[in-house]
DNA sequence: TGCAGAATAGAACGACCGTTCGATTTTGTC
DNA sequence: GACAAAATCGAACGGTCGTTCTATTCTGCA
Protein backbone atom coordinates (compact mmCIF):
# COMPACT_ATOMS: atom_id res chain seq x y z
CA UNK A 1 0.00 0.00 0.00
CA UNK A 2 2.68 2.26 0.96
CA UNK A 3 6.83 2.56 0.69
CA UNK A 4 7.23 5.20 3.17
CA UNK A 5 10.70 4.72 5.24
CA UNK A 6 12.48 1.62 5.66
CA UNK A 7 10.72 0.07 8.33
CA UNK A 8 8.37 -2.63 7.33
CA UNK A 9 6.20 -2.00 10.47
CA UNK A 10 2.47 -1.89 9.13
CA UNK A 11 1.68 2.05 9.56
CA UNK A 12 -1.76 1.27 10.75
CA UNK A 13 -1.31 -1.21 13.24
CA UNK A 14 -3.40 0.30 16.60
CA UNK A 15 -6.15 -1.89 15.15
CA UNK A 16 -6.11 -5.92 14.53
CA UNK A 17 -6.47 -6.53 11.15
CA UNK A 18 -9.78 -8.04 11.68
CA UNK A 19 -11.10 -5.08 13.05
CA UNK A 20 -10.09 -3.14 9.68
CA UNK A 21 -11.64 -5.74 7.35
CA UNK A 22 -14.64 -5.95 9.64
CA UNK A 23 -14.76 -2.24 9.06
CA UNK A 24 -14.40 -2.67 5.41
CA UNK A 25 -17.25 -5.32 5.06
CA UNK A 26 -19.29 -2.94 6.91
CA UNK A 27 -18.90 -0.09 4.03
CA UNK A 28 -19.33 -2.62 1.36
CA UNK A 29 -22.49 -3.51 2.92
CA UNK A 30 -23.70 0.03 3.51
CA UNK A 31 -23.42 0.27 0.63
CA UNK A 32 -25.39 -2.42 -0.88
CA UNK A 33 -27.97 -2.33 1.76
CA UNK A 34 -28.93 0.92 0.41
CA UNK A 35 -29.71 -0.26 -3.02
CA UNK A 36 -31.33 -3.56 -2.16
CA UNK A 37 -32.53 -3.41 0.90
CA UNK A 38 -31.23 -4.60 4.27
CA UNK A 39 -33.55 -7.93 3.46
CA UNK A 40 -31.67 -7.98 0.34
CA UNK A 41 -27.94 -8.28 1.88
CA UNK A 42 -26.34 -10.84 1.21
CA UNK A 43 -23.37 -12.82 2.67
CA UNK A 44 -22.09 -14.28 -0.44
CA UNK A 45 -22.62 -10.97 -2.90
CA UNK A 46 -20.63 -8.95 -0.51
CA UNK A 47 -17.90 -11.90 -0.15
CA UNK A 48 -17.68 -11.45 -3.67
CA UNK A 49 -17.48 -7.74 -3.41
CA UNK A 50 -14.77 -7.95 -1.11
CA UNK A 51 -12.93 -10.47 -2.84
CA UNK A 52 -12.99 -13.07 -0.23
CA UNK A 53 -14.96 -16.52 0.90
CA UNK A 54 -18.37 -16.20 2.30
CA UNK A 55 -16.96 -18.21 6.07
CA UNK A 56 -14.78 -15.35 6.28
CA UNK A 57 -17.07 -12.46 5.71
CA UNK A 58 -19.73 -14.37 8.11
CA UNK A 59 -17.28 -14.74 10.99
CA UNK A 60 -17.31 -11.49 11.66
CA UNK A 61 -20.67 -11.48 12.20
CA UNK A 62 -21.87 -14.55 13.50
CA UNK A 63 -24.86 -14.39 11.72
CA UNK A 64 -27.03 -12.16 8.77
CA UNK A 65 -29.07 -11.17 10.93
CA UNK A 66 -25.73 -9.40 13.14
CA UNK A 67 -24.82 -8.09 10.06
CA UNK A 68 -28.28 -6.32 9.64
CA UNK A 69 -27.92 -4.74 12.48
CA UNK A 70 -24.26 -3.81 12.63
CA UNK A 71 -25.09 -2.75 9.34
CA UNK A 72 -27.90 -0.57 11.17
CA UNK A 73 -25.53 0.93 13.87
CA UNK A 74 -23.21 1.81 11.26
CA UNK A 75 -25.63 3.79 9.82
CA UNK A 76 -26.70 5.73 12.67
CA UNK A 77 -23.02 6.81 13.43
CA UNK A 78 -22.77 8.35 9.95
CA UNK A 79 -26.11 10.04 10.15
CA UNK A 80 -24.98 11.01 13.44
CA UNK A 81 -21.58 12.66 12.10
CA UNK A 82 -22.94 14.18 9.19
CA UNK A 83 -26.35 15.57 10.32
CA UNK A 84 -26.66 15.45 13.81
CA UNK A 85 -23.11 16.63 15.10
CA UNK A 86 -22.49 19.29 12.88
CA UNK A 87 -25.86 21.29 13.55
CA UNK A 88 -25.12 21.21 17.21
CA UNK A 89 -22.90 23.71 16.40
CA UNK A 90 -25.96 26.24 15.17
CA UNK A 91 -26.88 28.11 18.00
CA UNK A 92 -30.16 26.87 19.68
CA UNK A 93 -34.08 27.54 18.17
CA UNK A 94 -34.25 28.11 14.34
CA UNK A 95 -31.12 28.24 12.98
CA UNK A 96 -29.80 24.60 14.47
CA UNK A 97 -33.27 23.12 13.84
CA UNK A 98 -33.15 24.54 9.86
CA UNK A 99 -29.52 23.20 9.88
CA UNK A 100 -31.00 19.66 11.10
CA UNK A 101 -33.08 19.55 7.98
CA UNK A 102 -30.76 21.26 5.30
CA UNK A 103 -28.10 18.37 6.03
CA UNK A 104 -31.33 15.63 6.60
CA UNK A 105 -32.97 16.69 2.85
CA UNK A 106 -28.88 16.22 1.72
CA UNK A 107 -28.54 12.67 3.23
CA UNK A 108 -31.57 11.41 2.21
CA UNK A 109 -31.52 12.88 -1.69
CA UNK A 110 -28.37 13.58 -2.60
CA UNK A 111 -25.98 11.25 -1.39
CA UNK A 112 -26.90 8.70 -4.54
CA UNK A 113 -24.73 5.54 -2.98
CA UNK A 114 -26.22 6.15 0.58
CA UNK A 115 -30.10 5.84 0.56
CA UNK A 116 -31.80 6.00 3.86
CA UNK A 117 -31.62 3.20 5.43
CA UNK A 118 -33.70 4.67 7.93
CA UNK A 119 -36.79 4.95 5.36
CA UNK A 120 -36.35 1.75 4.11
CA UNK A 121 -35.42 -0.15 6.17
CA UNK A 122 -39.41 0.62 8.21
CA UNK A 123 -41.01 -0.43 4.81
CA UNK A 124 -39.11 -3.50 4.55
CA UNK A 125 -39.63 -4.29 8.62
CA UNK A 126 -43.43 -2.90 8.64
CA UNK A 127 -44.47 -6.45 9.45
CA UNK A 128 -41.57 -8.34 10.90
CA UNK A 129 -40.49 -8.58 14.27
CA UNK A 130 -37.53 -9.39 15.60
CA UNK A 131 -33.97 -7.91 16.92
CA UNK A 132 -33.64 -6.17 13.64
CA UNK A 133 -36.78 -4.29 13.71
CA UNK A 134 -35.82 -3.17 17.03
CA UNK A 135 -32.48 -1.86 16.38
CA UNK A 136 -34.19 0.23 13.43
CA UNK A 137 -36.89 1.15 15.53
CA UNK A 138 -34.75 2.38 18.29
CA UNK A 139 -32.59 4.46 16.76
CA UNK A 140 -35.41 5.97 14.38
CA UNK A 141 -36.90 7.10 17.70
CA UNK A 142 -33.59 8.40 19.15
CA UNK A 143 -33.72 10.69 15.74
CA UNK A 144 -36.78 11.92 16.23
CA UNK A 145 -36.69 12.35 20.28
CA UNK A 146 -33.54 14.24 19.28
CA UNK A 147 -35.37 16.43 16.35
CA UNK A 148 -38.37 17.01 18.77
CA UNK A 149 -35.51 18.46 21.56
CA UNK A 150 -34.26 20.84 19.00
CA UNK A 151 -37.89 21.82 17.84
CA UNK A 152 -38.85 22.50 21.90
CA UNK A 153 -36.06 24.59 21.93
CA UNK A 154 -37.03 26.63 19.44
CA UNK A 155 -39.98 27.59 21.74
CA UNK A 156 -37.99 28.16 24.60
CA UNK A 157 -36.05 30.60 22.71
CA UNK A 158 -39.28 32.31 21.56
CA UNK A 159 -38.40 31.38 18.04
CA UNK A 160 -41.82 29.25 17.69
CA UNK A 161 -45.30 29.91 19.54
CA UNK A 162 -45.14 28.57 22.90
CA UNK A 163 -48.54 26.58 22.21
CA UNK A 164 -46.53 24.54 19.14
CA UNK A 165 -47.01 21.11 19.43
CA UNK A 166 -43.72 19.75 19.16
CA UNK A 167 -44.97 15.95 17.91
CA UNK A 168 -47.02 17.66 15.20
CA UNK A 169 -44.57 20.04 14.01
CA UNK A 170 -42.03 16.73 13.78
CA UNK A 171 -44.58 14.89 11.81
CA UNK A 172 -45.50 17.32 9.30
CA UNK A 173 -41.21 17.58 9.16
CA UNK A 174 -40.95 14.28 8.88
CA UNK A 175 -43.78 14.03 6.08
CA UNK A 176 -41.41 16.67 3.78
CA UNK A 177 -38.50 14.05 3.92
CA UNK A 178 -40.26 11.02 3.11
CA UNK A 179 -42.07 12.66 0.41
CA UNK A 180 -38.11 13.91 -1.08
CA UNK A 181 -37.06 10.39 -0.58
CA UNK A 182 -40.14 9.00 -2.67
CA UNK A 183 -40.32 11.69 -5.15
CA UNK A 184 -36.53 12.25 -5.48
CA UNK A 185 -35.50 8.66 -5.06
CA UNK A 186 -38.63 6.37 -6.61
CA UNK A 187 -40.04 8.85 -9.51
CA UNK A 188 -36.86 10.45 -10.15
CA UNK A 189 -38.48 13.98 -10.01
CA UNK A 190 -36.38 17.03 -10.06
CA UNK A 191 -36.80 19.90 -8.09
CA UNK A 192 -37.97 18.23 -5.40
CA UNK A 193 -35.42 19.72 -2.88
CA UNK A 194 -36.15 22.90 -3.93
CA UNK A 195 -40.20 21.61 -2.64
CA UNK A 196 -39.01 20.34 0.15
CA UNK A 197 -37.38 23.42 1.40
CA UNK A 198 -39.84 26.06 0.67
CA UNK A 199 -42.48 23.69 2.45
CA UNK A 200 -40.32 23.77 5.27
CA UNK A 201 -40.58 27.23 5.43
CA UNK A 202 -44.57 27.18 5.25
CA UNK A 203 -44.28 24.92 8.52
CA UNK A 204 -41.82 26.75 10.16
CA UNK A 205 -43.80 30.24 9.30
CA UNK A 206 -47.12 28.65 10.81
CA UNK A 207 -45.58 27.94 14.15
CA UNK A 208 -44.04 31.00 14.25
CA UNK A 209 -44.99 33.99 16.74
CA UNK A 210 -47.69 36.13 14.57
CA UNK A 211 -45.67 39.01 13.09
CA UNK A 212 -46.69 42.21 12.46
CA UNK B 1 -67.93 -31.65 -4.04
CA UNK B 2 -71.60 -30.55 -4.13
CA UNK B 3 -75.24 -32.38 -3.81
CA UNK B 4 -77.69 -29.71 -4.73
CA UNK B 5 -80.84 -30.49 -6.54
CA UNK B 6 -80.50 -33.10 -9.90
CA UNK B 7 -78.21 -30.79 -11.94
CA UNK B 8 -75.00 -30.95 -11.92
CA UNK B 9 -74.15 -27.60 -13.67
CA UNK B 10 -71.79 -25.44 -11.79
CA UNK B 11 -73.70 -22.79 -10.11
CA UNK B 12 -71.02 -20.22 -10.83
CA UNK B 13 -69.88 -20.96 -14.75
CA UNK B 14 -69.79 -17.22 -15.72
CA UNK B 15 -66.02 -17.87 -15.57
CA UNK B 16 -63.62 -20.45 -16.54
CA UNK B 17 -62.42 -22.18 -12.93
CA UNK B 18 -58.77 -20.77 -13.73
CA UNK B 19 -60.13 -17.51 -14.00
CA UNK B 20 -61.71 -18.36 -10.77
CA UNK B 21 -58.38 -19.31 -9.01
CA UNK B 22 -56.43 -17.18 -10.54
CA UNK B 23 -58.28 -14.32 -8.70
CA UNK B 24 -58.29 -16.31 -5.69
CA UNK B 25 -54.58 -16.33 -5.70
CA UNK B 26 -54.01 -12.88 -6.78
CA UNK B 27 -55.83 -12.25 -3.30
CA UNK B 28 -53.84 -14.26 -1.32
CA UNK B 29 -50.72 -12.92 -3.21
CA UNK B 30 -51.73 -9.44 -2.61
CA UNK B 31 -52.34 -10.25 1.21
CA UNK B 32 -48.99 -12.00 1.19
CA UNK B 33 -46.97 -8.64 -0.42
CA UNK B 34 -48.55 -6.80 1.42
CA UNK B 35 -47.07 -8.02 4.59
CA UNK B 36 -43.63 -9.18 3.29
CA UNK B 37 -42.78 -7.00 0.21
CA UNK B 38 -43.27 -7.77 -3.54
CA UNK B 39 -39.75 -9.15 -3.65
CA UNK B 40 -40.90 -10.98 -0.76
CA UNK B 41 -43.72 -12.69 -2.65
CA UNK B 42 -42.29 -16.77 -3.27
CA UNK B 43 -44.55 -18.96 -5.40
CA UNK B 44 -43.84 -21.59 -3.05
CA UNK B 45 -45.20 -20.01 -0.10
CA UNK B 46 -48.28 -18.69 -2.50
CA UNK B 47 -48.82 -22.38 -3.16
CA UNK B 48 -48.67 -23.76 0.21
CA UNK B 49 -51.29 -20.89 1.37
CA UNK B 50 -53.64 -21.67 -1.56
CA UNK B 51 -53.36 -25.67 -0.76
CA UNK B 52 -51.81 -26.34 -4.25
CA UNK B 53 -48.64 -26.92 -6.16
CA UNK B 54 -46.00 -24.42 -7.02
CA UNK B 55 -46.39 -25.37 -10.37
CA UNK B 56 -49.74 -24.78 -10.75
CA UNK B 57 -49.75 -21.05 -9.27
CA UNK B 58 -46.60 -20.53 -11.60
CA UNK B 59 -49.03 -21.88 -14.63
CA UNK B 60 -51.21 -18.69 -14.25
CA UNK B 61 -48.46 -16.13 -14.46
CA UNK B 62 -45.87 -17.59 -16.43
CA UNK B 63 -42.78 -16.13 -14.32
CA UNK B 64 -42.54 -14.32 -10.98
CA UNK B 65 -42.26 -11.23 -12.49
CA UNK B 66 -45.33 -11.30 -13.91
CA UNK B 67 -46.98 -12.32 -10.61
CA UNK B 68 -45.76 -9.41 -9.42
CA UNK B 69 -47.07 -7.01 -11.65
CA UNK B 70 -50.69 -9.16 -11.34
CA UNK B 71 -50.39 -8.20 -8.32
CA UNK B 72 -49.28 -4.43 -8.72
CA UNK B 73 -52.39 -4.50 -11.30
CA UNK B 74 -55.26 -6.16 -8.61
CA UNK B 75 -53.99 -3.46 -6.08
CA UNK B 76 -54.07 -0.47 -8.77
CA UNK B 77 -57.84 -2.21 -9.19
CA UNK B 78 -59.05 -2.08 -5.93
CA UNK B 79 -57.38 1.69 -4.81
CA UNK B 80 -59.41 2.76 -7.86
CA UNK B 81 -62.66 1.14 -6.58
CA UNK B 82 -62.35 1.99 -2.91
CA UNK B 83 -60.86 5.54 -2.57
CA UNK B 84 -60.65 7.14 -5.99
CA UNK B 85 -63.87 6.29 -7.42
CA UNK B 86 -66.36 7.24 -4.59
CA UNK B 87 -64.58 10.48 -4.25
CA UNK B 88 -65.55 11.45 -7.66
CA UNK B 89 -69.13 11.33 -6.17
CA UNK B 90 -68.18 14.29 -4.38
CA UNK B 91 -68.88 17.51 -5.77
CA UNK B 92 -65.57 18.86 -7.17
CA UNK B 93 -63.33 21.43 -5.50
CA UNK B 94 -62.69 20.78 -1.44
CA UNK B 95 -65.42 18.40 -0.98
CA UNK B 96 -63.88 15.71 -3.64
CA UNK B 97 -60.23 16.71 -2.47
CA UNK B 98 -61.30 16.27 1.13
CA UNK B 99 -63.03 12.42 -0.01
CA UNK B 100 -60.17 11.55 -1.71
CA UNK B 101 -57.56 12.47 1.51
CA UNK B 102 -60.21 10.70 3.64
CA UNK B 103 -60.35 7.65 2.05
CA UNK B 104 -56.41 7.51 1.25
CA UNK B 105 -55.48 8.02 4.85
CA UNK B 106 -57.49 4.61 5.93
CA UNK B 107 -56.46 3.05 3.05
CA UNK B 108 -52.78 3.45 4.15
CA UNK B 109 -53.57 2.96 8.22
CA UNK B 110 -56.93 1.57 8.99
CA UNK B 111 -56.74 -1.81 6.59
CA UNK B 112 -54.27 -3.80 8.46
CA UNK B 113 -54.20 -6.58 6.00
CA UNK B 114 -53.83 -4.46 3.17
CA UNK B 115 -51.07 -2.28 3.34
CA UNK B 116 -50.03 0.31 0.65
CA UNK B 117 -48.08 -1.28 -1.84
CA UNK B 118 -47.35 2.11 -3.64
CA UNK B 119 -45.49 3.16 -1.13
CA UNK B 120 -43.78 -0.36 0.25
CA UNK B 121 -43.21 -1.36 -3.52
CA UNK B 122 -41.73 2.42 -4.36
CA UNK B 123 -39.09 1.64 -1.30
CA UNK B 124 -38.39 -1.69 -2.50
CA UNK B 125 -37.51 -0.95 -6.81
CA UNK B 126 -36.02 2.53 -5.87
CA UNK B 127 -32.69 1.07 -7.36
CA UNK B 128 -34.09 -1.91 -9.61
CA UNK B 129 -35.03 -1.12 -13.03
CA UNK B 130 -37.46 -3.44 -15.05
CA UNK B 131 -40.73 -3.85 -15.43
CA UNK B 132 -41.69 -4.28 -12.07
CA UNK B 133 -40.80 -1.22 -11.36
CA UNK B 134 -42.27 0.24 -14.68
CA UNK B 135 -45.11 -0.67 -13.91
CA UNK B 136 -45.41 0.61 -10.27
CA UNK B 137 -44.00 4.04 -11.00
CA UNK B 138 -46.74 4.10 -14.27
CA UNK B 139 -49.71 3.89 -11.52
CA UNK B 140 -48.23 5.59 -9.11
CA UNK B 141 -47.93 8.60 -11.32
CA UNK B 142 -51.48 7.84 -12.53
CA UNK B 143 -52.35 8.12 -9.29
CA UNK B 144 -50.79 11.54 -7.95
CA UNK B 145 -51.87 12.88 -11.48
CA UNK B 146 -55.51 12.01 -10.73
CA UNK B 147 -54.86 14.08 -7.18
CA UNK B 148 -53.48 16.78 -9.28
CA UNK B 149 -56.35 17.03 -11.17
CA UNK B 150 -58.87 17.56 -8.14
CA UNK B 151 -56.62 20.13 -7.00
CA UNK B 152 -56.59 22.08 -9.95
CA UNK B 153 -60.12 21.69 -10.12
CA UNK B 154 -60.65 23.47 -6.67
CA UNK B 155 -58.66 26.18 -7.70
CA UNK B 156 -61.04 26.51 -10.89
CA UNK B 157 -63.81 26.42 -8.41
CA UNK B 158 -62.62 29.09 -6.43
CA UNK B 159 -62.19 27.09 -3.24
CA UNK B 160 -58.02 27.50 -3.76
CA UNK B 161 -56.43 30.87 -4.35
CA UNK B 162 -55.71 31.41 -7.92
CA UNK B 163 -51.92 30.88 -8.04
CA UNK B 164 -51.58 27.82 -6.17
CA UNK B 165 -49.20 25.49 -7.07
CA UNK B 166 -50.73 22.00 -7.60
CA UNK B 167 -47.67 20.17 -7.39
CA UNK B 168 -45.96 22.04 -4.56
CA UNK B 169 -49.74 21.21 -2.70
CA UNK B 170 -49.21 17.59 -3.70
CA UNK B 171 -45.49 16.65 -2.54
CA UNK B 172 -47.27 18.52 1.01
CA UNK B 173 -50.19 16.08 1.11
CA UNK B 174 -48.53 13.29 0.03
CA UNK B 175 -45.87 13.79 2.57
CA UNK B 176 -48.49 13.43 5.19
CA UNK B 177 -49.94 10.17 3.89
CA UNK B 178 -46.19 8.95 3.86
CA UNK B 179 -45.57 10.05 7.48
CA UNK B 180 -48.83 8.39 8.35
CA UNK B 181 -47.97 5.46 6.87
CA UNK B 182 -44.66 5.13 8.52
CA UNK B 183 -45.88 6.12 12.03
CA UNK B 184 -48.63 3.91 11.66
CA UNK B 185 -47.00 1.09 10.65
CA UNK B 186 -43.44 1.20 11.54
CA UNK B 187 -43.56 3.00 15.03
CA UNK B 188 -46.90 2.03 15.69
CA UNK B 189 -47.87 5.34 16.85
CA UNK B 190 -51.41 6.19 18.06
CA UNK B 191 -53.10 9.07 17.14
CA UNK B 192 -51.55 9.21 13.79
CA UNK B 193 -55.01 9.42 11.92
CA UNK B 194 -56.09 12.83 13.50
CA UNK B 195 -51.81 14.17 13.30
CA UNK B 196 -52.47 13.66 9.63
CA UNK B 197 -56.18 15.12 9.37
CA UNK B 198 -55.04 18.15 11.16
CA UNK B 199 -52.04 18.47 8.88
CA UNK B 200 -54.50 18.49 5.93
CA UNK B 201 -56.11 20.63 7.25
CA UNK B 202 -53.71 23.64 7.74
CA UNK B 203 -52.32 22.66 3.97
CA UNK B 204 -56.04 23.24 2.48
CA UNK B 205 -56.15 26.70 4.49
CA UNK B 206 -53.31 27.88 3.62
CA UNK B 207 -53.96 27.91 -0.16
CA UNK B 208 -57.38 29.05 0.76
CA UNK B 209 -58.30 32.38 -0.98
CA UNK B 210 -57.74 34.96 1.80
CA UNK B 211 -60.98 34.94 4.50
CA UNK B 212 -62.09 38.04 6.42
C1' DT C 1 12.50 -16.37 15.36
C1' DG C 2 8.94 -18.91 17.12
C1' DC C 3 4.48 -19.66 18.69
C1' DA C 4 -0.46 -18.90 20.15
C1' DG C 5 -4.35 -17.18 18.45
C1' DA C 6 -6.86 -14.68 15.20
C1' DA C 7 -8.32 -14.48 10.47
C1' DT C 8 -9.55 -16.58 6.31
C1' DA C 9 -10.41 -20.30 2.93
C1' DG C 10 -12.84 -24.15 1.11
C1' DA C 11 -16.02 -27.62 0.96
C1' DA C 12 -20.26 -29.35 2.32
C1' DC C 13 -25.12 -29.19 4.44
C1' DG C 14 -30.08 -28.63 4.04
C1' DA C 15 -33.47 -25.46 2.68
C1' DC C 16 -35.78 -22.68 -0.42
C1' DC C 17 -35.98 -20.39 -4.80
C1' DG C 18 -38.07 -19.90 -9.80
C1' DT C 19 -38.65 -22.68 -13.60
C1' DT C 20 -39.35 -26.76 -16.81
C1' DC C 21 -41.59 -30.84 -18.31
C1' DG C 22 -44.35 -34.78 -18.77
C1' DA C 23 -48.17 -37.16 -16.66
C1' DT C 24 -52.66 -36.76 -14.74
C1' DT C 25 -56.86 -34.94 -13.41
C1' DT C 26 -60.62 -31.87 -14.06
C1' DT C 27 -63.51 -29.04 -16.82
C1' DG C 28 -66.67 -27.47 -20.46
C1' DT C 29 -68.97 -28.77 -24.71
C1' DC C 30 -71.18 -31.71 -28.16
C1' DG D 1 -71.07 -40.35 -21.83
C1' DA D 2 -67.11 -39.14 -25.01
C1' DC D 3 -63.48 -36.08 -26.12
C1' DA D 4 -60.61 -31.99 -26.59
C1' DA D 5 -58.86 -28.51 -23.85
C1' DA D 6 -57.72 -26.46 -19.68
C1' DA D 7 -55.99 -26.94 -15.12
C1' DT D 8 -53.23 -29.07 -11.88
C1' DC D 9 -49.76 -32.14 -10.00
C1' DG D 10 -45.23 -34.13 -8.90
C1' DA D 11 -40.68 -34.60 -9.67
C1' DA D 12 -36.59 -32.70 -11.00
C1' DC D 13 -33.19 -28.92 -12.51
C1' DG D 14 -29.62 -25.54 -11.33
C1' DG D 15 -28.96 -21.83 -8.36
C1' DT D 16 -28.48 -19.12 -4.15
C1' DC D 17 -29.12 -18.77 0.53
C1' DG D 18 -27.24 -18.91 5.63
C1' DT D 19 -24.64 -21.78 8.29
C1' DT D 20 -21.25 -25.31 10.00
C1' DC D 21 -17.15 -27.56 9.94
C1' DT D 22 -12.12 -28.43 9.39
C1' DA D 23 -7.91 -26.79 7.42
C1' DT D 24 -4.82 -23.41 6.38
C1' DT D 25 -2.73 -18.95 6.37
C1' DC D 26 -1.54 -14.87 8.51
C1' DT D 27 -0.55 -11.53 12.60
C1' DG D 28 1.06 -9.79 16.57
C1' DC D 29 3.63 -10.38 20.55
C1' DA D 30 7.54 -12.75 23.47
Amino acid sequence: MTSSSSSSAPEARSLQKGRQTRAAILDAALAMASHVGLEGLSIGALAEMMGMSKSGVFAHFGSREELQISVIREYHGRFEEEVFFPSMRQPRGLPRLHELFERWIRRVSVEIDSGCIYISGAVEFDDRPGPVRDALASMVRAWHAALRRAIEMAVKEGHLRADTDATQMLFEIHGLILALHHDARFLRNTGVLDRARSAFARVIAHYEPRRG
